[in-house]
DNA sequence: AGTCATTATGTAGTTTAATTACCTAATAAT
DNA sequence: ATTATTAGGTAATTAAACTACATAATGACT
């Protein structure tokens, strides 16, 4: 993205201004909001200088004049707001971490949307496409989305079934054939159970798709990987949205497999 | 107030609008970045329409006029979200759908997070801290969903689970006394069975947390209800994002009592 | 079907805002 | 102190946005 948030840039730049742009910054730092919505001759006013200085001032920032400069800040202070400073802390009440959640959410949607990779998603349904039978196993957070896969896909009226016991998926692993679908979630990718699970499969000539972190483990037993990349939230206060994101790319898959029939 | 994101408001209203005021709303909708650089002329233009056309298009939509509107549309474009014609359609291929289902999710949860009332996020966390004993129930996909909040509160060692059959929950509800909190996920709110369980939950003196639309059944058999009002997706090929939603309010919920004890 | 009322949309003129060109003041260097 | 250089303001110009009004389209009622 090549947006630049605007009160930092005026903020750094601060020093290196003369007299009446410096007038201006200050004008326009002490109430961004309401220089948003002022002409360039209100804000002139209240800096005390003129308008071309204003308009001169706008220039130096990259911007083609005032009103184009007004939609940059107006930019910068909404990311502001719901970009700096996404994580809970213990002094939040309802109204702080309400949107936190949601933005954080977000934010890690967006980037997943971003940087997943389309060939491998057209892959995996491929062979969900082709399958015999779909297994969906997860343990733990990822039992639940392994559940909702299996809701979802229970409605094209295939073979489908879901897992959150470590026996049942050994076993059922153990008499796979061709033709079988083991779709393995699993976030962290190093639970060993998972692996050894995975490997079974596989070795008995079933097709294992993991979902996953990137060059986790399990990655490295199944026969395509859908590898994403949430970044691990170190405060305790949050949310896991991994499992979010792996929901919506169920959403995709399932979309994608209707399409295609 | 928070702000309103002008692309979702167009997009509502645009069944609303008369013949020149749609294709105005067009001819941003095509390209709300590059509207947000051009004059009430160009935009006139590029739509076929009048100059007023267009001023009178921004002012019904509660800005002080073309400029002023351009602004609140910037802001609109920041945080992630993409907004550009979010239904699948058949031709879709991997590169259109795959962004597709993203953005509307994302789309969605900006709307809740928008929308959602926080003191009752806040009274439902009332409930919980003051529980004894936490009851998740959803049918379907609320069942995942409730798993995943049974698996989210497990963690603050409470006495906590999760139903997804109707014959237990009825007999859960029928057993239920003061101090039980009966958790009741229901994206309609319409199915008979649940609304009779929350129901007798309720003449039994528990305490009944509704997570449903707006005005549905289930929320006048309820004791407290966090009304969701997620856009229902004609689209057939859409996946539904009101689960997703739901999640994440109860991660919201999981957030507010971690931040209480 | 025709008339009238209502709403929608465009044209042209007006106002306001923004920009440019130019001039004067301030500053710094020799 | 004089001159080059930069900074900043005034006034004129241009461009953009808006308003008032007129005409066209739509719809309701006889």
């Amino acid at each position: 993205m090549h947006y630049q948030n605007m009160i930092n840039t005026i903020n750094d730049a601060l020093l290196a201004l003369n007299k009446s742009e410096k007038k201006v910054a200050e004008a326009i730092l002490a109430d961004p909001e309401s220089a948003t919505q002022s002409s360039i001759a209100s804000l002139a006013k209240k800096a005390n200088v003129s308008e071309p200085s204003v308009n001169r001032f706008c220039k130096r920032f990259n911007t083609a004049g005032f009103p184009d400069f007004k939609i940059q800040l107006a930019k910068s202070l909404v990311s502001g707001v719901r970009f700096v400073n996404r994580n809970v802390n213990p002094n939040d009440n309802v109204d702080s971490y309400t949107p936190k959640i949601f933005d954080s959410t977000i934010n890690d949607l967006a980037l997943v949307r971003d940087s997943i990779d389309h060939s491998v998603v057209n892959h995996v349904v491929d062979q969900l496409i082709q399958a015999k039978r779909i297994y969906f196993f997860g343990l733990g957070t990822s039992g639940a989305v392994a559940r909702d896969a299996e809701n979802k896909f229970f409605r094209f009226n295939l073979p489908v079934s879901f897992h959150d016991d470590v026996l049942m998926m050994r076993m059922l692993a153990s008499t796979g054939v061709g033709g079988d679908v083991f779709f393995v979630i699993s976030h962290t990718g190093r639970t060993k159970e998972i692996i050894d699970i995975a490997k079974i499969a596989s070795e008995n000539g079933a097709t294992v798709v993991a979902l996953t972190s990137p060059d986790s483990p399990l990655t490295k037993v199944s026969s395509i990987s859908l590898e994403v990349n949430v970044p691990e939230n170190t405060d305790e206060y949050m949310a896991m949205t991994s499992r979010i994101v792996h929901l919506v790319i169920l959403d995709v898959l399932a979309t994608g497999f209707t399409l295609r029939r």
